[in-house]
DNA sequence: AGCTATTTATAAAC
DNA sequence: TGTTTATAAATAGCT
């Protein structure tokens, strides 16, 4: 496109590759958000690096959570057909995983579907047409694909109570400090050190598109995108 | 932009919008495949006009799979939310000091037990369950749904981030106290209090866009690769 | 992470 | 919608 013409065809390089990913990924960015803008327009916008770091773009939350019903309402069919190809054991793996391992996992787990996909690719063709008649007995498979889903919420849920009752334990250890101080303080005249606290790695930072990509896959919530 | 330079704000002329949509929407989809194909990267992409149509991109069908994995999560959340809030509602009831300590009798989760199992069924059907079947007043019903899961999503978020800083604020001035002490006692031969101080742990492959947008329901199927 | 020479994208016109 | 064209933006190859 500038310097010279380039083939559209992946870059050898990986240097090369890596610089214009995030160029090309800024460009994207920021197309997205101008037809968003100019069009009123409501726009979804996942890039997985090679890596399978995800970065995303949403011009409204209401977007992306309608547009991933929207593709569970399809491709949960799919899902579904596909399950019955999928070993027992592989979920019930799944099932065992602490909630990050499973976030962490997510881009096996879709490796996995990709697997069963490929054997029957031939369901795919006529999916559009035919998918919609699922029967009962089918949906509630999917049901039950997505309690997988809800596991994974109840262990949030009691790693969150975790959270919880250790900053109780905290706040308790601290005021017995505290009252200790001030025992020592009155008695004798030492001086306060200055101790930054440290932070805490977060259970669930935004995904604005960050720039830096040396992470695996991993799930976040999503923000509108900047002001 | 080019004949002349344009302001990124809603183009008001509805002909001029139409156009600009349909160009820059192409120019979007380009620019998306484009970047899948020289970086290898993966690529979902999904534009609706004003009126609701659906166009979108994917560079592979993983991608999609990802994105119902995140569905579920998300989802799931959505579950936790909900649950999250009833234990709130009734801890502000209860009228007691704070969050934190709340949590450690668990004594109100049996109270809760009808109520939560009411709305763990409504979540059922919000979840999917019930989608296949539904007509466009139901699926709207569904979005308005999701926009309240969305809301109670952000307050619990809200909440899980504040705890974190707690908890960070907490530990790092539990640090800091615990050093004083430490001066303390080397200096005055106090007797140290067994006081754990445990860590916080922690917490072009595809669819091509369809160009006709002549329907006005915002959720709307999919209809997967044409061709 | 900046800098430009070019290529692309595209606003305005038809 | 499609084409044309003048110009603004994006960006490949370098540093």
């Amino acid at each position: 496109m500038t310097r010279r013409r380039i083939q559209i065809k992946k870059i050898d390089n990986t240097t090369a590759r890596l610089v214009t990913f995030s160029k090309r990924r800024r460009g994207l960015f920021k197309k997205a958000c101008e037809l968003s803008t100019l069009c009123d327009a409501e726009i979804g916008l996942m890039v997985f690096s090679a890596k399978g770091k995800l970065f995303e773009y949403a011009s409204s939350r209401k977007t992306l959570f309608l547009s991933i019903e929207k593709y569970v309402i399809v491709h949960s069919w799919i899902q579904v057909i596909e399950r019955h190809n999928l070993r027992r054991e592989n979920l019930d793996k799944m099932d065992q995983l602490s909630l990050e391992l499973q976030l962490e996992n997510g881009t096996s787990y879709a490796m996995l579907s990709m697997e069963i996909e490929e054997k029957t690719h031939e369901l795919r063709n006529i999916r559009g047409e035919e998918l919609p008649g699922m029967d009962i007995e089918e949906l509630q498979k999917l049901e039950k694909e997505l309690e997988v889903g809800l596991s994974r919420g109840e262990r949030f849920l009691e790693e969150i109570t975790a959270l919880q009752q250790k900053g109780a334990q905290l706040m308790g250890e601290n005021q017995q400090l505290k009252q200790m101080e001030n025992l020592f303080s009155t008695q004798t005249h030492v001086l306060e050190q200055d101790q930054s606290s440290e932070s805490i790695t977060n259970i669930c930072s935004s995904s604005y598109p960050q720039d830096n990509d040396s992470s695996d896959i991993s799930l976040k919530l999503w923000r509108p995108f900047p002001k």
